[in-house]
RNA sequence: CGGGGUGUAGCGCAGUUUGGUAGCGCACUCGCUUUGGGAGCGAGGGGCCGUGGGUUCAAAUCCCGCCACCCCGACCA
């Protein structure tokens, strides 16, 4: 195939768009891949769904290998299945909500969990239908709070979503192991720079969840590895390792000191370290020997409210996302001034481990942070006005009702695999597996019968690839100052072929290796444009990053073009007689 | 939903402070020249200046309201 620049819809833009900040939403602007139509809503244009498609190729291929099997839903759905998972209102704002002639409801799919079910509910009744996964290809449409950096987050955008189901666990662990498999062939493929990361399955129930996150310093999400390579994972997921419980012999007693003028904790500290009668038993108190207790409450989903006290490290913030991924589905904010008024027990600013717990006087659900382990001494809360207790020890003195993953990450903590440094950084989730299990298929009635003619809920993993934003992640990844610079596999065109000259000898010539080109089975692309210069052909072929291009030109003369590689620069002259070989030795 | 910003030609912008014929660059059309890194000269076409009201002899410009969009945050795949 080729595609002809002089009639080829496509229009290069000279300048960056006001409107694009990132670098993947200026230069698919730029070049002439998409075009903005509302917010979060993209048009393709002609080479951009080439790129699109390129991508949808790979999965087709990766999923079909794995024994997937394509099908398509339609986006415009009845609101009933969604009712009966709850999900028509769960859902919430996101969802595209939309009434019909008659007034019936009807929404836009934002995932088809639902429709998968009911389908194989419809076709399958025994044991042995499955295992079976299904995948379509197809789009999405969310009504995002803030559609952002042009197709990263779009409103609707291209998702191939999977869904496999089994009869036992053994299968679902199976069936998840191969999607793991074929989704680290299909983004190895794209040429993604990416991490697996241990995910929260979250208020979709199910248990074994992995992101795959493009790493992006534009990137939503942030996530931790470790630097010895071993551990990675979504910043609600990481697990602290907890120290070994240590033992109560020697520990001094617990003693309570008046505490005046101590309004930081760094105060607080510096109090205790100038007493010598309350000396820590090496080394100087920190804020880390502090334990800061913070009272939050939860709104539970029949919107029923309770507290809950957290006791971190002093030296240690909390994290409201993290608290409330471990506490899904209730959600979580601060405790306010009325309701800290209700709670007699509690004495702001000197909130104590003698008052918190279920079975203390405040009758408040009491989470600690995985350090706070049997044995360790803490400064905290006296719960008098103006008193702080020092050497009180975890299960000797308080024993706390459960622990919770609730500090901010930071740099530098432990990797809960090899004790190694744990670092933050920045990535765009590209894909999501998780084991669903059977809540959907239980809310649908989808089961099956087994060899013993007994029915079985019908267990199932949900995978997903989000293929717009694949295409913007790899934009993003691979471009450099001078443009887009497609991977091989996903560019527009295996070769760009620019006619650099106005002669018809060398149009001529660049026309006749173009179809040299395509006959050997490539896809060119000629920048055949007329009136146009050399230097704008030039800056247009780097814009636009088909990996090799071709300069047909003065040198045409003398029996030579030029190849060039998009990525590293290189020019290499050859014969004009021998480019097609010459190309394709590039390629390959 | 909170904070900030911007709406003027297809794109990028000036003009608004101080009211007085709507401009510049790119792109587009025609002619001549030019042709290996965003060519030159000349001649053109294209705007309800986001929107509604108000002030005024006169509003892109001043006043009030509304809307849209972008960015940051919250939220979310």
């Amino acid at each position: 195939m080729v595609l002809k620049m002089s009639s080829l819809f496509l229009r290069t833009l000279r300048e960056d768009p006001a409107d694009a900040e990132v670098t993947s939403h200026r230069l698919l602007v730029r070049a002439g891949y998409v075009r903005r139509v509302a917010p979060g809503i993209f048009t393709m244009l002609p080479m951009g769904l080439r790129v699109l498609r390129n991508i949808e190729r790979v999965i087709r291929e990766e999923m079909d290998a794995i024994g997937g099997q394509e099908l398509t839903f339609p986006a415009l759905l009845p609101r009933e299945p969604y009712e009966a998972t709850g999900r028509w209102t769960e859902y919430g704002a996101n969802l595209f909500r939309l009434k019909d002639r008659r007034q019936g409801d009807y929404l836009l799919g934002p995932t088809h969990e639902e429709m998968f079910t009911l389908a194989v509910k419809d076709m399958c009744s025994s044991y042995k239908d499955l295992p079976l996964t299904l995948y379509q290809i197809q789009s999405k449409f969310r009504d995002e709070a803030r559609p952002r950096a042009g197709i990263l987050r779009g409103r609707e955008f291209v998702m191939k979503d999977s869904y496999s189901f089994d009869v036992d666990d053994d299968g679902l662990d199976a069936a998840y192991a191969r999607h793991r498999a074929a989704y680290i062939n299909i983004f190895d493929r794209l040429g993604l720079d990416y991490v697996i990361c241990s995910a929260m399955s979250g208020a979709m129930g199910g248990s074994a969840s992995e992101e795959f996150l493009a790493l992006c310093d534009i990137g939503e999400d942030t996530f931790v590895r470790c630097a010895n390579g071993d551990y990675a994972a979504n910043v609600e997921a990481v697990t602290t390792p907890a120290p070994a419980a240590r033992s109560f012999d020697g520990l001094p007693a617990a003693q309570v000191v008046d505490t005046p003028d101590t309004p930081t904790i760094e105060t607080l500290v510096g109090l205790f370290n100038a007493r010598d009668d309350l000396r820590k038993a090496e080394g100087d108190w920190a804020a880390g020997d502090t334990l800061k207790n913070v009272m939050l409450m939860l709104t539970l989903p029949d919107g029923k409210r309770e507290p809950l006290a957290i006791g971190v490290p002093g030296d240690r913030e909390v994290d409201l996302r993290r608290v409330e991924a471990n506490v899904a589905p209730a959600e979580v904010a601060p405790m306010t001034e009325a309701e800290f008024a209700q709670h007699p027990a509690l004495v702001k600013g000197y909130i104590g481990p003698g008052v918190l717990g279920e079975k203390n006087s405040s009758g408040i659900r009491y989470l600690v942070d995985p350090r706070v382990v049997d044995g360790t001494a803490w400064i905290t809360g006296a719960d008098e006005p103006g008193k702080h207790v020092v050497h009180l020890v975890a299960g000797r003195d308080f024993t706390a009702d459960g622990t919770i993953e609730a500090v901010r990450i930071q740099d530098g903590d432990v990797c809960p695999v090899d004790g190694g440094r744990l670092e933050q950084a920045r990535g765009i989730e590209i894909g999501h597996i998780f084991q669903l299990g059977r809540k959907y298929a239980k809310a649908l009635g989808l089961s099956v019968l087994d060899q013993n003619g007994k029915a079985q809920v019908v267990t199932m993993g949900s995978y997903g690839v989000g293929v717009t934003r694949a295409v913007a992640v790899v934009a993003e990844q691979t471009a450099d100052e001078r443009g887009l610079c497609w991977p091989r596999e996903l560019a527009p065109a295996d070769v760009h072929v620019v006619a650099a000259g106005k002669t018809e000898e060398i149009r001529d010539g660049a026309e006749r290796l173009a179809a040299d080109l395509e006959a050997a089975g490539l896809t060119v692309l000629l920048d055949d444009r007329k009136d146009v210069s050399p230097g704008v052909k030039f800056n247009d072929s780097e814009l636009i990053g088909v990996p090799t291009i071709v300069v047909v030109g003065k040198r045409l003369a003398d029996g030579v073009v030029e190849i060039r590689d998009r990525k590293t620069g290189t020019k290499e002259e050859v014969a004009a007689d021998g480019a097609v070989a010459a190309v394709k030795a590039a390629i390959a």
